[in-house]
DNA sequence: GACCAGGCACATC
DNA sequence: GATGTGCATGGT
C-alpha cells in the first residue's frame, strides 16, 4: 500500500498527527500513486509536504523511493512485494533516505511482510525494563523479537502498535518515575527474551 | 517560549 | 567505529 509507504518515510523523527496533514494534503492533490508523485517537481512536492517537518529532506527521499518503484518494478507496489524480503530489505536499505526502520515499516505496512518493525518506543520501553541495554543495536532489538515470536504479519503489526501505544503514554523525562502505566507489559515483555 | 516527536546522512575524530 | 549535527513543522 503506497500509503504507508509514503507514511513511513514522513514520519522520521516526526509525529503521525503531523504527517497525517501532510498525506492528507497529497490525496487531496491526487498525488499520493507512484505515478503522480513521480509528476510532481521536488519542490512541490516539498510545500505539499510541509506540515510534516524536514520537508525539503523528506521531498528528496520521497522522490529517491518513487524512483526506485520505477526503475524496479514498473512503479508497482504489488511487484515490488513479490520479491523475496531479504533481498527487498537490502536493496531498500541502499535507497538514499530510507534506513532500518523506514525499511522496515515499508516492508511490514506497506507489503505485509512479517517483518519487526523496532522504533524509539520500543527502545524506550525495553531498555527501561533491563530487557536491553540503552545502547542496544537496530538489528540487535530486532533478532531479539525475531527469534522468539512466531514470524506472523498480523502478530507483528499488532504488536508495533502495542509499543506505540503504551510508549506515548510513558513519562519522557524521568525513566524511573514510577508512574509509568508499564507494569501490565512487563510480564509479556519478560516472556519473550 | 522551550521542548519534543515512530530517522537518516554526513562530517569529524 | 563512535559521536555530533543539520534538517523544520506543529502540539503541549
Amino acid at each position: 500500500m503506497f500509503e504507508m509507504m509514503v507514511g513511513a518515510i514522513l514520519t522520521q523523527n516526526t509525529s503521525w498527527r503531523n504527517v497525517e496533514k501532510a498525506i492528507d494534503s497529497l490525496k487531496r492533490g491526487g498525488v499520493l500513486t507512484p505515478g503522480g508523485m513521480r509528476q510532481l517537481k521536488t519542490s512541490a512536492l516539498a510545500s505539499m509536504i510541509r506540515p510534516s517537518g524536514y520537508y525539503r529532506i523528506k521531498a528528496d527521499r520521497l522522490m529517491a523511493f518513487v524512483d526506485f518503484l520505477w526503475e524496479n518494478y514498473e512503479g508497482k507496489v504489488k511487484k515490488m512485494g513479490k520479491e523475496p524480503v531479504n533481498e527487498l530489505r537490502e536493496r531498500l536499505l541502499k535507497v538514499k533516505g530510507i534506513g532500518p526502520e523506514t525499511a522496515d515499516s515499508i516492508l511490514l505496512y506497506g507489503v505485509r511482510k512479517p517483518v519487526f518493525v523496532v522504533d524509539a518506543y520500543t527502545k524506550r520501553i525495553f531498555s527501561r525494563h533491563g530487557i536491553i541495554s540503552e545502547k542496544a543495536s537496530y538489528d540487535h532489538i530486532q533478532r531479539l523479537f525475531s527469534d522468539h515470536l512466531p514470524h506472523d504479519e498480523k502478530l507483528f503489526n499488532e504488536y508495533h502498535a502495542l509499543i506505540v501505544q503504551v510508549g506515548k503514554a510513558l513519562c519522557k523525562k524521568t525513566p524511573k518515575c514510577g508512574i509509568c502505566p508499564l507494569k501490565g507489559i512487563e510480564q509479556s515483555a519478560k516472556r519473550i527474551v
